[in-house]
DNA sequence: TGTAAGATAGTAATTGATTACTATCTTACC
DNA sequence: GGTAAGATAGTAATCAATTACTATCTTACA
């Protein structure tokens, strides 16, 4: 029984890093997560860490690719097999939501990657997950708008930016409530003020 | 004509800081700013900032101090006089989105400031300067509400915080890319969606 | 009113702590 | 037994904070 067997592979080493990492930043400021206390968390000595990432920046990146490919996948099968629109759309919201509320460190390294000046990979990595987020987003208003569920004169660009800015101003009030469960309680009345929004008439 | 005279009052001193700061922020993380940069800005020794705060927390906290004095300043007085509670929400909007766009370090600041873990006197301010804001759009909400402009099933707090975040959301694209003027043009195209979520059917 | 004494503000150098990263030795495992 | 993974013990750089000293302004009183 070695649940904690001391010599991993390298690529097992990598992946529990990682998940280090989002751990650490579920309960502290990503910025101030030091190589030290990424190695404590996950019983390892300090200098160990290097034999896995050339260094600490690589590390990050590594982090941010993980949740990239994690909540792209998560939010595409919320909406997969949904014929409506809207409710893709309200899928996605949601199951954003419940992901966040898996990993609240994950909001917490973006914010904190996305206001860095300089153009870090890792800070690249998050500018391309919003990116193709926003594909999505486009897609399914446009869908919308054909099978008549949006309305017709909505503006496409501030649609899918009003969508990502709720969800991120959903986590930041819960995150500055340090209350998680805020957040899925929340959730669906902050959407349906935002469904009203953007909805055709009836 | 002494434009930079080498010494100054405490409290001209004090306010020299927190504009430094500030304007910092605007091109940098917050979180890298050192005391030595602060000083090396306002060209002063960097010891000599410690004649005039005790530590660098409190010098965060006068800068948080300063922004939440001056936001909540502008937001009351862009809707002083105005009797439709929707406009003066819209006026609201559009002075905060104005207050960021000239002070693009505020933003970064307050996101750094509140994902914080430990409470810290410059968080602490961040809290109370969000719970005053949202008293403010309680207020208007209810006052809409009576007065047949918003939907009299609106979810109040849902609209509080959706509101919030999307400015927040706004300013984090925007920021994202690099472009201010971006925030200008798209705050009446998201407001107006949210406009639409909000108002009675008419 | 002029000036000595004290208060206030600033400099320059230094400190101890912390950090990312590295060099060398040790151990576990195929 | 060879090698991949880890431990140990460093290094150099950076940071907030402190210190001893100096410059400048303010004020009390002879």
């Amino acid at each position: 029984m070695d649940t904690h067997p001391k010599h991993l592979p390298a690529d097992e080493r990598r992946a529990v890093t990682v998940e280090s990492v989002v751990a650490l930043a579920g309960s502290q400021n990503p910025s101030e997560i030091t190589t030290a206390a990424i190695a404590k968390h996950m019983n390892l000595t300090q200098g160990a860490l290097f034999r896995h990432f050339p260094n600490k920046e690589a590390i990050w990146q590594a982090v941010m690719e993980w949740v990239a490919e994690r909540l792209l996948a998560r939010i595409d099968r919320s909406a997969q097999g949904i014929e409506s629109p809207l409710a893709a759309m309200e899928a996605m919201f949601m199951s954003h939501i419940e992901f966040v509320a898996e990993h609240p460190g994950v909001p917490r390294m973006m914010f904190g990657e996305l206001q860095r000046a300089e153009s870090t990979p890792a800070k690249r990595m998050v500018q391309t997950l919003i990116q193709r987020y926003s594909e999505r987003l486009h897609h399914l208003i446009e869908k919308g708008k054909a099978s008549g569920e949006l309305s017709p004169s909505l503006d496409n660009e501030a649609a899918a930016t009003l969508f990502i800015g709720t969800i991120q101003g959903l986590v930041m009030q819960s995150l500055l409530a340090g209350d998680v469960g805020r957040m899925h309680r929340d959730a669906p009345r902050v959407f349906a003020i935002y469904r009203r929004g953007i909805r055709s008439a009836q």
